[in-house]
DNA sequence: CAGAAATATTGACACTGTCAATATGGGTAA
DNA sequence: TTACCCATATTGACAGTGTCAATATTTCTG
């Protein structure tokens, strides 16, 4: 149970995972290497191999615990009682939180290379998170099309929006000075509101 | 003016952004090395650093070039006697097909670190290519906003959608199937127009 | 024609991910 | 307890990387 002195770390997957979170955000991902995060935690350089197979095994475990922290941060308000418009805003608010306070680890959330992308965690997350805004959509009434398999014109729009405009920000293509004020919930509402089909 | 056999090349910087995009489409970013480039080009591997002086000097060239292409193809119609609707299409269209084209370029265009980001030149060629949007955007009717600084409600949407969506399908996080028939004009139309600033 | 400037090469260095071989210790069944 | 298997960690090695200093070659310029 408790972590022995040399071999058989114990919890040494998830320790590794906070102290590669840190390399990222400090460093970027050019300056994450395996070996820094192992001697950071104070293991032999290739003791990561067992628990994540290689560099892109690292990455994908930790763009998994990003998507799934993505996911607690939309639904915070979510069984609270928040009233309904604190609730609803809640989505868009929090996903635009987590890229700004995880900047790096949310441009390797949506690197096409670097990750197993076929990874099945991964995968659950990452719907996870889309049935959320998904859900978001619908609730400000942006039905536009068919909404039975979740990926309507008002889904990949909202996706899209948010995203987009989470990107860009922490990007830093967005002036800040002219950017004084204008939050994504200030964007939204001007989606167009239709409520058939 | 005709290359020379050994030294000076003449223009190995050209050359070389080419073989580096080559790669970098072939085998991604992490698969892009100066040492692979220089040896595709045929010269030898610190040749480079006279012109790019380092990887990001050269990640950079690269990038202010993929901007260049992004805003040319936004605008291929612009002074043709292409009808209206077709020149209004055709940025949106335009920067869609230049990501779907250049995957892992359009990737690294928009990365906060790895690039130089206050490179002047960069800085100019993004510029110019978030007028353009603007200006659809205003095309559009989206003022939604101070239109006069072109950074309103209406502007960060049109680029917000557009990076949105171009970044998440050349990602693969929309199902293929799922989005038969769905491209980035059906999804602009749902954006409210609001004439009154 | 001579010297300066631009451009390319060579060699070296520290650092990286990955792998095979080896060592250690926890867990389990006899 | 004892013996064994397996998960886990270490060590050592290897090819590949970016970067830099020193050197060599070519073009440009006065």
């Amino acid at each position: 149970m408790a972590a022995a002195r040399n071999y058989h770390h114990g919890n040494l997957k998830e320790v590794f995972l906070k102290a590669a979170r840190d390399l990222l955000e400090r460093d970027g991902l050019g300056g994450l290497s395996l070996r820094k995060c192992a001697e950071q935690v104070g293991v032999s350089h290739a003791a990561p191999k067992n628990h994540f197979g290689n560099m892109a095994g690292l990455l994908t475990a930790m763009v998994t615990t990003g998507y799934a922290e993505l996911a607690m941060m939309m639904t915070a308000d979510a069984n609270t009682n928040a009233d309904r418009k604190r609730r609803r805003d809640q989505a868009p608010l929090g996903y635009v939180d987590f890229a700004q306070a995880n900047p790096a680890l949310y441009d390797l959330m949506f690197s096409r290379d670097r990750l197993v992308q076929d990874d099945p965690d991964l995968l659950q997350q990452v719907r996870a998170c889309f049935v959320i805004l998904a859900d978001c959509s619908a609730e400000l009434g942006w039905h536009h099309g068919s909404l039975d398999d979740k990926t309507g014109k008002g889904q990949v729009a909202m996706w899209s929006l948010v995203h987009g405009y989470a990107q860009l920000v922490t990007a830093g293509r967005f002036k800040k000075d002219n950017m004084k004020g204008l939050s994504i919930l200030d964007i939204l509402p001007i989606i167009e509101q239709d409520g058939q089909n």
